[in-house]
RNA sequence: ACCCGGUUAGGAAAAUUGGUAAAUCCGACUGCCUUAGAAGCAGUAUUCUCUCGGUUCGAGUCCGAGACCGGGUACCA
């Protein structure tokens, strides 16, 4: 009697031993063709569950079968270390940030992503906290100075009066500070450091177009982010000061005869120069209501149109109209230029706005070119111009080019593209981050750290208390330098990089980690990149993948990398939820919603294989997967069935490393049906088409893991299926109730213990991916592994004989109208005209047909006969 | 509001190009067992693919309309 499936005793074991062996190695400049494959590397929070670990389990069977398939396959893994979460962890429980990271990394690693059983080749690993890294993101930064990427400007930070400082926007809940809820939030300016991502804009945008292998919603909502917009800019002149013009934005200069009013942001600085005597105080207070507002409001769905007139008028420079300009906060300042035009009959707010505020509505489009007289919601949709001057009678489409040119020729215009994307803002008023490179001198005023000097590292002796400003500023002997311009006493940035930053290059690091002379070296990067299969969550479908390829293709510019874009695939894996007894609904698994299962209860109960098979088999990758327990059983329960049945034929003699059955055969496989019984020849024709379907499943073109253990396992029954039948043989029905034992096995003739030894090779070597650890551990019990030092994980991927994946008969289906009637067995590859003729003369189809004649009679090769009537 | 995506047995899902709907797992039920099982073996059942209309010899699959569910964006001019 063989051993009991205890993961207990297998895992661990072969995790140690593949460490040792080295075998997931990747191997710079190799002559394999390589394979990039790649995880969204995680924040070091503390401890992963399982729906943490459904990413690495997807990214881990993927590198598994590549390795397989003969490639040279880079499978790294590291830290996005930096963060808010370790200086909120340093001021609750006095712990340095870099303490308690490092000791979550330690778990993290050891204790959880180790012990799934993960591929990495660990000696690639990166942190981007530790000062090996962060010296190259400061120098990357310094690179991106020299290009004119990086620049300094005003803009409005969150700002907590009680605590004194910035905060971040997760740090802001409903208005307030996250640790004095009493306490609202206030909007200041305050210098700032900005990456200039807007540079590159188009190429962002065209480039989409490339990324076959992402998805299309990915590319959809990072298209709606960049958020084109093609329109003109119009000049009102002001008719009070006629020096001073307004510009507006529109991407409908078709619509200008109707415009009855121009708005201008709370914050644009016209609004003080255009308010008169009368109407100063009400434009104050207004501007001074809507600066606190922002946050707060943004939350509510349904805002009530608001807004002051400031007194002012402006010359429409079209027909000369004299039109009010008003302030209202609808109106940002932040896109555009701050100021729009009001044309209610052809813009919904528009119309709101004028509705509220009794602005007159002109039509200057409808669908005839006719007025429809009293509008009651405004007509966004194409039509004729009418009400337009010269414009009248032509499509509004047409007059949309006509008008801007008109603008333009009249200098009060021109045509303008604008991009919703802006300039990323990469200051972060915090301490646990990687430090901004640049010194402020008095006299040479920004000046970049010289690259010898680099690393500007982080000082250790800094005091948590989340108050008082930027941690950095309170430590005075970091804080003060020598300007590496003229050596005076300067100051050195305080600002530390949004951790985003961070993320953008990992991948470039990981092609070369142990460079101490550059972030990484060109050749070695070029070999690698782009990343083949990129895996992550979809709450990265816009910044994360954005910010990487902005990174890509500025870097690219520096000359430091050759390629475009960063990742050719990805994948975006769907979420793992679980009933949450606080909600009492099905939702993502976390920690706050107290639906969490652990890792380490699960692996030490089922193993890492059980929970393994079950994210991949519950549902496709992209979609939603809810955790059960039950079903993660199963997996288990699959697992031991392979067990014992491979027990079984060891015991039996056909397998085991002193048997002498052939183990190895060769590039077809098993293929020699003469001579087996029906039950062995299904058996045979499942093992080719279990290597075929997994294959297929396995490949970048479905990523269908689920379907792929699901032919595993109809392979496993079928082997059921086969020791049953040869339970039976002879044994009079009433045979014993386990199908598989040593009498059922002992039947078996030379050629079926050569066909078991295939199946049972076919399917570790299938499985291995999936479940690493039984598929190693039977490998060498089965005596497949060439040495003790041999694996099944750097063993060839098995291939199949294509006329062995199918019986040679199959079930011809009978069809009168399209409707099933009959059907009957014949032979793979039957003609038209003898399946025709089988059909016509099969009893059902003849009672049927009722001596009718066939008008038509439609033949689908190898599938059915339809009989039109 | 707008833009995506989805809806198949009690639950999760399969069905590469329109061609026998329901592979596989969980759950339920039945039988077997001289180790009665969170883990064995063998077997059974459930229903016609959300609704309506169209194209077709033939539609879960393609087209149109609607219902419901999920996600993204959110005054972007």
């Amino acid at each position: 009697m063989g051993t009991q499936y205890n993961p207990q005793q297998i895992e661990e074991q072969w995790q140690a031993e593949w460490e040792e062996l080295g075998i997931y190695k990747a191997i710079d400049n190799d002559t394999r063709p390589k394979f990039y494959s790649l995880v969204m590397f995680p924040y070091p929070s503390g401890d992963l569950h399982m729906g943490h670990m459904r990413v690495y389990t997807i990214s881990d069977v993927i590198s598994r079968q590549r390795r397989m398939m003969g490639f040279n396959v880079l499978n790294p893994m590291g830290w996005d270390a930096f963060g808010l979460p370790a200086e909120n962890a340093a001021i609750k429980r006095k712990l340095h940030p870099e303490a308690w990271t490092k000791s979550n990394i330690k778990h993290m690693r050891d204790a959880q992503l180790k012990k799934l059983g993960t591929s990495y080749d660990w000696q690639r690993e990166v942190n981007t906290c530790e000062v090996d890294y962060y010296h190259w993101t400061q120098w990357i930064l310094l690179k991106f100075y020299e290009k004119g990427l990086v620049y300094r400007k005003s803009a409005p930070v969150n700002w907590c009066p009680q605590c004194e400082t910035v905060l971040a926007n997760e740090q802001v809940e409903n208005g307030a500070c996250w640790r004095h809820p009493e306490t609202q939030v206030e909007q200041k300016m305050m210098a700032q450091w900005f990456l200039k991502i807007t540079a590159y804009t188009e190429q962002l945008l065209k480039d989409l177009d490339q990324l076959k292998g992402w998805p299309e919603r990915v590319c959809l909502m990072q298209k709606n982010w960049i958020g084109k917009s093609e329109g003109a800019e119009l000049q009102f002149t002001v008719e009070s000061k006629p020096n001073i013009k307004i510009t507006v934005f529109t991407t409908r200069p078709d619509t200008v005869f109707g415009v009855s009013y121009i708005v201008l942001a709370p914050e644009n600085p016209l609004v003080a120069e255009l308010t008169t005597a009368e109407n100063k105080d009400a434009v104050e207070k207004y501007v001074a209501e809507s600066k606190l507002k922002s946050e707060l409001d943004r939350m509510t769905t349904e805002k009530d149109k608001s807004g002051v007139p400031t007194g002012s008028f402006v010359v429409n420079p079209f027909n000369g109209e004299i039109v009010p300009v008003w302030v209202a906060d609808y109106v940002l300042m932040g896109y555009g230029t701050g100021a729009v035009m009001g044309v209610p009959a052809h813009d919904d707010r528009d119309f709101a706005f004028a509705s509220k505020f009794q602005l007159p509505i002109r039509e200057v489009i409808s669908e005839s070119g006719q007025s429809t007289g009293q509008m009651k919601a405004a007509y966004t949709e194409n039509g004729i111009m009418l009400n337009s001057g010269s414009f009248n009678g032509l499509s509004n489409t047409e007059a949309k080019s006509k008008m801007t040119e008109w603008a333009a020729e009249n200098q009060s215009g021109n045509a303008r593209v604008l991009y919703r994307l802006r300039d990323w803002l990469i200051s972060r008023q915090r301490y646990w981050g990687c430090p901004i490179p640049l010194v402020h001198c008095e006299s040479c005023g920004v000046v970049p750290v010289k690259e010898s000097d680099l690393p500007v590292e982080l000082p250790l002796d800094v005091e948590f208390t989340g108050e008082g400003g930027s941690p950095l500023g309170k430590s005075q002997k970091w804080l003060h330098t020598s300007c590496p311009n003229c050596g005076k006493d300067a100051r050195r940035e305080t600002d530390t990089m949004d951790t985003f930053i961070d993320s953008s290059w990992y991948y470039l690091r990981y092609c070369d980690v142990q460079n101490k002379k550059l972030a990484f070296d060109k050749a070695k990067a070029d070999y690698w990149m782009p990343v083949d299969q990129y895996v992550g969550g979809i709450e990265h479908a816009i910044l994360h993948l954005l910010y990487s390829r902005f990174f890509t293709k500025a870097l690219r510019d520096c000359g430091l990398l050759s390629c475009d874009e960063p990742f050719s695939n990805l994948l975006s894996q769907g979420m793992v939820t679980k009933f949450s007894q606080i909600s009492g609904r099905i939702e993502k698994m976390s920690k706050s919603r107290g639906n969490v299962v652990g890792t380490t209860d699960f692996f030490t109960k089922f193993g890492a294989d059980s929970a393994r098979l079950f994210t991949l088999f519950a549902a496709p990758p992209e979609a939603e997967l809810e955790w059960s327990e039950e079903g993660a059983i199963g997996q288990f329960r699959f697992l031991g069935r392979i067990w014992r049945y491979i027990q079984d034929l060891i015991d039996a003699g056909i397998l085991g490393k002193e048997s002498s059955t052939k183990k190895d055969f060769g590039e077809k496989g098993y293929d020699k049906s003469e001579g087996l019984s029906a039950q062995a020849k299904l058996l045979l024709q499942s093992c080719h088409k279990t290597i075929k379907a997994v294959s297929d499943d396995l490949s970048p073109e479905r990523y269908a893991f689920n379907t792929a253990i699901a032919r595993c396992m109809e392979l496993v029954n079928q082997l059921y299926a086969f020791a049953a039948a040869k339970a039976q043989e002879g044994s009079n029905g009433n045979g014993s109730s386990e199908a598989t034992g040593n009498s059922a096995m002992s039947k078996c003739s030379p050629q079926e213990r050569e066909l078991l030894a295939f199946a049972a090779r076919s399917l570790l070597l299938v499985m291995a991916p999936m479940a690493p650890h039984l598929s190693e551990e039977l490998w060498h019990q089965c005596g497949f592994a060439a040495s003790a030092k041999d694996s099944i994980h750097v063993t060839k991927w098995p291939s199949y004989t294509a006329s062995l994946t199918e019986a040679d008969e199959f079930e011809l289906v009978f069809q009168i109208n399209g409707k099933n009637v009959s059907k009957a067995m014949v032979k793979r590859g039957i003609s038209e005209q003898e399946a025709r003729e089988v059909a016509l003369s099969d009893d059902k189809v003849i009672k049927k047909m009722d001596g009718k004649d066939p008008r038509k009679v439609i033949f689908v090769k190898d599938r059915l006969v339809n009989i039109v009537v």
